[in-house]
DNA sequence: TTAATATATGAGCACATACGTATATAGTTG
DNA sequence: CAACTATATACGTATGTGCTCATATATTAA
């Protein structure tokens, strides 16, 4: 016997898809990488990326918007952080997943 | 204190980034719902998802590549079924953190 | 007010990818 | 062998999205 699958609507696909696609992007994944560290400025997060300005702010908008992260301005800068704990878990399964695969084909090469 | 984080190379982002947008589309994650109930062959997933087979054939392939569906050719039939396991707890996390914002959402508009 | 700084946004380009249609391949059956 | 079935793939198109450059907005300071 398998798990008995929740139901899912069509809208619930897709905000999932959504979500999936918010983590999809390298930059986006750099981002939030570094604000497991705490809480940055868009400068902060410009230097230690390396992106530009613009695509850096983009980014942490759509994250923003996605619910993944929470924003806070004070005078001129805006500070960033994560909102959504679960990402820490999501990224940690992520990782462990291929880290295994990875050792498979790292024993697969050694014989 | 945030938590320690790995460091992540530029490779290993990107690793990261590709597992998340195979889980990015609907129609591959309604495959991969479908398979919780077990594995299935093509046809039968073409007929419970109402795609297309080139499409259906397609995202498949995609997702075995990616090493989250495992491959089985029987015949002339191939079953598909969920190869890695920390799936269902993406899934699960995903959706019980899309959740939780819709009751918040719900609750602001109940006032 | 003007100048300076931090962030956001608009425009346009380049590239990736999802899709449908048609066709190819592989395996089975007669 | 030919006919049939299940799956995969080639091709063209449409759409989405990430990126850069330039500019706009907002806030502070002089």
């Amino acid at each position: 016997m398998g798990k008995a699958p929740r139901p899912l609507s069509p809208e619930a696909i897709e905000q999932i898809a959504r979500r999936f696609a918010a983590l999809s992007e390298p930059m986006r994944l750099k981002l939030i990488h570094a604000l497991f560290e705490g809480e940055k400025s868009v400068n902060a997060l410009v230097e230690e990326t390396g992106g530009t300005q613009a695509n850096v702010s983009r980014h942490l908008q759509h994250l923003s918007q996605a619910g993944i992260l929470a924003r806070r301005k004070q005078g001129l800068q805006v500070f960033y952080s994560i909102a959504d704990p679960t990402i820490y878990d999501l990224c940690e399964l992520v990782c462990g997943s291929l880290e295994k695969r990875a050792d498979q084909q790292a024993a697969v090469f050694a014989g």
